[in-house]
DNA sequence: ATTTTTTTTGGGAATGTTCCCAAAAAAATA
DNA sequence: TATTTTTTTGGGAACATTCCCAAAAAAAAT
């Protein structure tokens, strides 16, 4: 594996000069003849040099890099996010490296290393469900690297976030099913070691108590998002000597999941059972019925991110950070 | 932003000793005497040293990461393709950076500098619906970096490739059609620059002649893969004087596109119109009725990627570039 | 023609690491 | 104790680039 790709050196040698020079023409400053640097383009197309960044970056201690740090990216939601603040830090110039932990925290964590030991300037992160440990991300902050966490937050770390209102979004939900004459409201709600999953559960929780509906622990099920476990929740909760009549999920998978079991039953929705989820899915308007949902945006979840961690890295870090807190939005559909 | 982040002389300092000895008792060389490796060691881990991969990467002329570049990785497709080959390349000791060009031809060629700057040392590609010209990709091949396409193939690059069996899955679709007894097929097509479009297309000629039917031009559509566009077409196709009476499209998401087209006009599936896909996104299964469609064996595309790039750079790159083609299955379901 | 100014160039340090070779220290042998 | 062998250590080159400073060349001014 001998390869050998051009330098700035070998450009230098055939031409005769010096690799001072080469590295002026290569970099548009403004010291070097117009006739060198003409020679030294052409030669430069003609070998097809292409500048090695990792002398730059060991140099310069930047690498123009930011890392992504996501729990999974199959579903909608994360590649949506990461797109739109690829958008944002591509125009700002900087590459995006991005890593997915497939919701292990032992990945989680040679993850981050292997981001910290290729230097990246900058790190956008939303934990797995089973992270409880954050100092191989508070070693980020320890040499200063800017962070900023979305959607799943660390708040015992001082640095800026982004999420949604989950809160309201919840409470929306809930009091939208109150309203249409729901009684029994049931909830089955992520890890409880998630912020957003604490704070769906308690806007759930104040919407029952704002409309002086009693809070039933039976009806509240948490639990670690995979789809095996939520049909055995759901087939459970269906099973009860006293069934709900409404089922509020902590996403929209998981309703998509809930939909499923009713049919194979032949419960009625929403005659008998009203779904709400939570994400909008694209999924959820596709189904029959379509899914009543909470609209997470995620576009500006992923801008606004990358907006502050811009701001860590450019301005001035000694402030207050930022947090930043979106807007959800309930659509109904046919499942309620 | 004047962070110095601990180097292997900081150690060697503080212990009074040479970067030489501290590089070999953090490295596991054998030469060195076991006491000094427990101090530099505890002082490492004290300062919370991280080595400098970009100093070792420049040294070495090897970075230990691998690019992944695709179109988009909002469908389901991307993503777990992705997933399985990194996870093979992770248990080989390799980085994985992921690039997304959005289908667009200019980004894809600028990522593809990015990924040649970083010097990564190998390159996993799908490329762009708009891709023609591919120099940015033959300057990898130019360099010896090897590269390895999957899913959408560059056939004059002498290059190993993985695709799945888009021919077959095609003439199996159609043949299924035929067989439960359509007689007016008609087929949305994607865009006549990527060769799976091509052979899903041939395939569905051959099905048709192979059953006596004719070919129909105007049964036949290639579009740009936008689901703006598929609404037109579908609309355009159901409205011929002689409507089909199946219709077999180029992926799941545009059968899906179909299914609610079919919904609004209150037309009957499968009665009045037949569908088939092709992907079997997970949509598929959970729509009403439930869509038919081929199968792509997505983990193994990603896995026999992972193998060929590996191979590539480990292995003897002389012989004859290795074409593997993984077959597809049909998955009949309401829809037809 | 000489001096001054401006433009253009080259040399060398620095970035953080590994690896080779020589030197020093320690251990084993005579 | 002297010599040989083994273990352990240190010094410096190399990787590709940028940037500073000085030197050379060219242009302008006297």
């Amino acid at each position: 594996m001998q390869r050998h790709l051009t330098t700035i050196i070998d450009i230098a040698r055939q031409l005769g000069i010096s690799k001072s020079t080469v590295s002026r023409a290569l970099t548009d400053h403004p010291n070097v003849n117009a006739k060198t640097r003409q020679r030294v383009l052409e030669l430069a197309e003609q070998l097809d040099y292409q500048r090695n960044q990792l002398a730059i970056s060991l140099l310069t201690n930047q690498t123009r890099t930011i890392g992504i740090l996501v729990p999974e990216f199959i579903s909608y939601f994360f590649p949506r996010v990461i797109i739109s603040a690829q958008q944002v830090l591509t125009k700002a110039g900087y590459n995006v490296v991005i890593c997915q932990s497939g919701e292990s925290y032992e990945m989680e964590v040679s993850n981050a290393h292997t981001l910290l030991a290729n230097r990246v300037d900058g790190l956008l992160v939303s934990h797995t469900k089973e992270t409880r440990n954050f100092d191989h991300l508070r070693t980020f902050q320890r040499k200063s690297i800017p962070v900023v966490f979305f959607n799943r937050v660390c708040e015992d770390m001082n640095v800026p976030n982004v999420t949604v209102d989950d809160y309201r979004g919840a409470f929306v939900a809930v009091e939208h099913l109150i309203q249409s004459g729901r009684r029994r409201i049931a909830h089955l709600a992520g890890p409880d070691s998630l912020p957003n999953t604490r704070n769906r559960l308690n806007g759930y929780r104040d919407a029952l108590l704002h409309y002086g509906l009693p809070i039933e622990p039976e009806l509240i099920i948490s639990y670690d998002l995979t789809l095996e476990k939520a049909n055995i929740y759901i087939n459970h909760l269906l099973n009860l000597p006293q069934p709900p009549d409404a089922l509020f999920t902590i996403n929209d998978p998981t309703a998509i999941e809930v939909l499923k079991v009713c049919r194979s039953r032949g419960l009625h929705v929403p005659n008998e059972l009203a779904i709400v989820g939570f994400s909008n899915d694209p999924i959820s308007e596709l189904v029959e019925p379509g899914l009543t949902t909470v609209v997470q945006p995620v576009d500006d979840l992923g801008r606004e991110a990358a907006r502050l961690l811009l701001n860590a890295m450019e301005g001035s870090a000694t402030e207050m950070p930022e947090r930043v807190v979106l807007p959800t939005q309930l659509i109904v559909r046919g499942s309620s």
